[in-house]
DNA sequence: CTTCCTTGGGGAGTGCCACTGTCCAAGCAT
DNA sequence: ATGCTTGGACAGTGGCACTCCCCAAGGAAG
């Protein structure tokens, strides 16, 4: 298929394609002459994802390159792979070490973790960015004045898990390996708008119950 | 207070203050003089709270002021004033009604409201920016080849659904209505980043513990 | 064969947004 | 009185996701 009609099945301009193409995220077609390529079933798919990934998931053009680049890479474990697309997520800006809020939010958390009995993520706090994201955040509820302790998150905390495990047993019901991580690395970016949304619509619900309509 | 003294408290650069006053995020200080004003303690609430809303919420700027109109009116009812703070959130693109993908995703979400039995939800489908960005979520999945029916969705909305329990619950601890409100707008922009980063640890955890770290 | 339209590539430009740098006149401190 | 500081206004700045425009090569129509 042309780009003109690899744009009209996937909805995406033309002019975007090519930015796409000339940013490496969506591999160049076929070259059957000088001036006209062609392209795939298989080209459509990254597109489609790519797009998602942009517009659903709000995930940076180039931390989508760096995504793609761990999907296509076959020399890594699954563990490394799977941590590869989380940890390419939008981050929030560091936190600064010095700041007694951050240090207060960072003993929390540390606290949290300690009473989950989540051994492996607390091995993991120096480097995992969800971890300092979440610092980030709970130091700003401490600044303005809310304690937000780990007694107040830990059930937040315990519904999140059985959300993962959810997201795991999804995972493992796929056969073949090579769809397992794309499937994976997908619902790590698309999940996320999902459970938001779900969140959000609950909360709704459940204050209009509370409230009504007024 | 002087401009000087409220950047070094909140630690917002003086350059980035002046723009909030500019852009009405603020409230201009009290002038003493032609070339003098004085801040308060309520001034420095307010900056670390559109800080909050910005940096670790990921509000515009426009939405901020918008928020902070309905979080000031007091003419608005509690329910209203809760909706006004998510419902300005940030927020997917519009659906492509045309869409069949859109169309499909749509009914999957009616069928989940309805099994579920949120009759309140159901009602607010046709304005609730919420429901909107479910369906172009679960949408952008069905488009990907991934079924994301009703009966996959439901145990997430489970969760989610407990989350915003605890939401309502750890709002009704404050004792007065003002303080309920605020606590309730910023915990609806300030919640997302914890619940995420704690979905995020939950999976690093299931997944190292499923995997091992390889 | 020639004219004209279409195609893919590439660089430059656009629009938005959250700042940030510069300037200026008025205060204040010494 | 001199020089530093202050608050206000406005014009950049930088990053990002596109989007416009032009070009040369093909192909189609007459």
């Amino acid at each position: 298929m042309r780009l003109a009609e690899l744009s009209e099945r996937s909805g995406v301009p033309i002019a975007t394609i090519k930015y796409y193409l000339r940013e490496g995220l969506l591999a160049p077609g076929r070259q059957i002459n000088a001036r006209t390529a062609e392209y795939d079933e298989e080209h459509l798919r990254r597109l489609r994802l790519v797009r998602a990934m942009i517009q659903v998931g709000r995930v940076p053009v180039a931390t989508v390159r760096e995504v793609l680049g761990h999907v296509d890479d076959d020399s890594l474990g699954r563990a490394i792979r799977l941590g590869a697309a989380m940890w390419a997520l939008p981050q929030v800006p560091e936190p600064d070490e010095d700041d007694e809020y951050v240090q207060a939010a960072q003993q929390e958390v540390n606290a949290l973790l300690d009473q989950l009995g989540w051994e492996n993520a607390k091995r993991l706090t120096t480097i995992s960015p969800a971890y300092r994201s979440l610092v980030v955040a709970v130091a700003a509820f401490r600044r303005l004045g809310y304690g937000w302790g780990a007694e107040l998150l830990a059930p937040y905390a315990e519904l999140m898990h059985r959300t993962a495990v959810l997201d795991l047993d999804n995972m493992e019901t796929h056969p073949s390996e090579a769809e397992r991580i794309e499937f994976a690395i997908l619902g790590a970016i698309l999940n996320e708008p999902v459970l938001q949304s779900l969140h959000r619509l609950a909360q709704e619900e459940e204050t209009t119950r509370r409230y009504g309509f007024e």
